[in-house]
DNA sequence: ATGGCTTGAGTGTCAAGA
């Protein structure tokens, strides 16, 4: 049964293990999807993760990018990719978790409006609404977590007049946006009394997090009959206070048993 | 002010992130 599932960009599994492991410790989620790995498939920490009482799976590569899903109960039907959409990069993973379909994705981050990098993260979405809308005629439970580098609204941007047509905050950007919740699938932070100026992420220079200079990018998406059983979803900044962090918190959800 | 910090690669100093 799933009753946790949660999300968080690490910026390097390598570096912030101990902050996984410690998180999972104390919030015992029953998935947690992990984006910017930045491993290589045989360099994943497979061992301490299972030690936690976690299984894995990972679609990595050198340097940059990859993800993965840790979850209590084994996951099955995994794909890695978008499938038909011919991409070097490794960010999507997705599998059944105990009957709950897991999409956990790194949408690209696209870099500046108007870039070669911006095209390639608007074709990624195109390729990621139309495989999504196939998987939800499949699997009626479903989540899609992930960081989006997409904040949705000016109320997601500390500075909404400073960022306003910029990356991440552009019109075609909330626009793909959008596409993915006319699929039916619902902002589960949305859903629920939120905090004034509450962001997923925050730059590490000039002060960022303490002066809550941030975005919220990182989300929990959710089809109809899963929306229907979420009774919570918050952001834990938690973790971003410890040293040597992360540059985003993560997101949780929480669904009736 | 296109800076500010962090990571990986690799041992110089750059690319990339958001």
């Amino acid at each position: 049964m799933i009753q946790k599932i949660a999300t968080w960009n690490v910026n390097s599994l390598k570096v912030r293990l101990p902050h996984v492991l410690d998180w999972l410790a104390a919030q015992r989620p029953d998935v947690l999807c992990l984006q910017e790995t930045k491993l290589e498939d045989k360099a994943f920490p497979f061992a301490e993760i299972e030690a936690a009482g976690y299984h894995a799976i990972h679609h990595g590569q050198k340097t940059y990018n990859g993800v993965a899903i840790l979850a209590r109960s084994e996951a099955q039907d995994i794909v890695r990719g978008i499938p038909g959409f011919d991409d070097p990069q490794a960010r999507v993973i997705a599998a059944t978790v105990d009957g709950v379909r897991i999409v956990c994705a790194y949408i690209p981050n696209g870099q500046a409006v108007g870039s070669d990098k911006y095209e390639y993260k608007l074709n990624w979405l195109r390729a990621l609404n139309a495989w999504l809308k196939d998987e939800l005629t499949r699997y009626p439970r479903l989540a899609l977590l992930g960081d989006y580098n997409i904040a949705p609204e000016d109320r997601d941007v500390h500075d909404p007049v400073a960022w306003r047509g910029q990356i991440l905050c552009s019109d075609a950007e909330r626009a793909a946006f959008r596409t993915l919740t006319e699929l039916g699938l619902a902002d589960a932070f949305r859903r629920f009394d939120q905090p004034e100026k509450a962001f997923s992420w925050w730059d590490y220079r000039m002060l960022g997090f303490q002066k809550n200079h941030g975005l919220r990018i990182d989300h929990i998406l959710l089809s109809p009959a899963l929306a229907a059983d979420c009774t919570a979803c918050a952001i834990d900044r938690a973790p971003r206070k410890l040293e040597r962090p992360s540059d985003h918190a993560p997101v949780v959800a929480e669904i009736r048993a």
